[in-house]
DNA sequence: GAGGTTAAACCCACACCGTGGACATCCGCA
DNA sequence: TGCGGATGTCCACGGTGTGGGTTTAACCTC
């Protein structure tokens, strides 16, 4: 029989990196609720306290891995076409916020403090500045872009099966709530197709932002 | 010695309100991470256990929380002017959400599966269909408004002490951060007003809906 | 090479958490 | 009168994050 492993390995088994992978690992199977200290320890076929240190703390693995995500954006190359270049971060933005679905909240919940995540928000304030807007406008015209951003997405994980649908039972407890115009789009707002709903989303915040810059401009 | 309370007493000293209440407490004192059913029973000098016997488990009573939030949201009266309405309406949420701002995050990020929270849905489908909307173009846009609030508001109560500012150090590792569209409008993204972003976020997102809904009008 | 320093991993232990199960008690209704 | 169900209590279990102390092996300096 082996020995149990103690002392300092020849070469470390644990890094950050291997950390923030091994939760992203947990998050995938068993959802962001599953994961502890101790169940990613296992994931790693180590002890919960080593991971202390390489990580502070359970939210600081979590912020960990949000950075992790975020920093893997790849951003796609300018066009020009301020329209254009603005849905395509957003785009690239998505997939990466979606590519581990259980995560998602991580990244759009915890606003991070490095630095590393700047790089979109450099992206989308060149767009805006060379559209024409000022620097305090596009500072503004940012934060709303990034809240309509946030907000769909956000829906988009936790996107319930929808209420209404064919279930009888609910449905007329609908007609009895007294609620018309609820009842009256009831159908429309039983499918939610995440895409579609999306390219809405953005395209309309897309187009309000470049409209208000060009309204600014001819001020 | 008088012998501990026991068994049902004559009157039930609990209610899903009152826990309800005493949650709020807990929250406003001790954040939402504070809440437990052991936090909540002690704040009303009773067993934990108690707790189940008007509310599902901690998911349950956070929902509760959430749901008793919204339910207390007064809608304004409509004027007949929709951009008017629309804010009122966006302005009545944010109220009603920030009124205990840690518990903010359950009315912004839970979907409740009730009924009583839809009047605010309501109010804001009946808005876009009067403002001549077609019933399938007024839930896109309902969501998308309310993308941009859940958005906004999340954002204003995490609100980080925003980072750049005065910070020497941190604005000396901007400027080496090639991230030039970042440094030139660093000023601007020090600054947070709450009440000024929210109002710009919510006109913005209003004009574009009610701007939209004119475009497909005139189609 | 020898010796001290230190990083990385370990185990023990604590206080706390959500909740399942088994009582005790009282109310309302038959 | 009696009895069923609602209500609140206690005990207990497994699980959590993490503080503290310990052990080992790799590195750094002489």
């Amino acid at each position: 029989m082996t020995a149990p492993r103690r002392g300092r390995p020849r070469t470390p088994l644990l890094s950050r990196d291997s950390i923030v992978a091994a939760t992203l690992r947990v998050i995938d199977t068993e959802g962001v609720a599953g994961v502890g200290m101790r169940s990613v320890a296992r994931a790693l076929g180590v002890d919960a306290k080593s991971l202390y240190n390489h990580v502070d703390g359970k939210d600081g693995l979590l912020d960990a891995v949000a950075e992790h995500l975020l920093g893997g954006l790849v951003l796609p190359e300018p066009t020009g076409d301020a329209h254009r270049d603005l849905r395509a971060i957003a785009q690239a933005f998505r997939a990466r916020a979606l590519a581990h679905p259980g995560a998602a909240p991580l990244v759009l919940t915890r606003q991070l403090s490095s630095l590393e995540g700047l790089a979109p928000v450099d992206a989308v304030l060149k767009v805006l500045l060379a559209a024409g807007a000022g620097a305090e406008e596009a500072v503004h015209l940012l934060r709303m872009l990034l809240a309509t951003l946030i907000g769909t997405l956000l829906r988009e994980v936790s996107a319930a099966p929808a209420f209404g649908g064919d279930d009888g039972e609910r449905r007329e407890a609908l007609q009895a709530s007294g609620l018309p115009a609820v009842v009256r789009t009831a159908p429309h707002l039983a499918e939610f197709d995440r895409d579609a709903e999306f390219e809405y989303a953005v395209d309309l915040a897309v187009t309000a932002v470049l409209a208000r810059i060009d309204l600014q401009a001819a001020r």
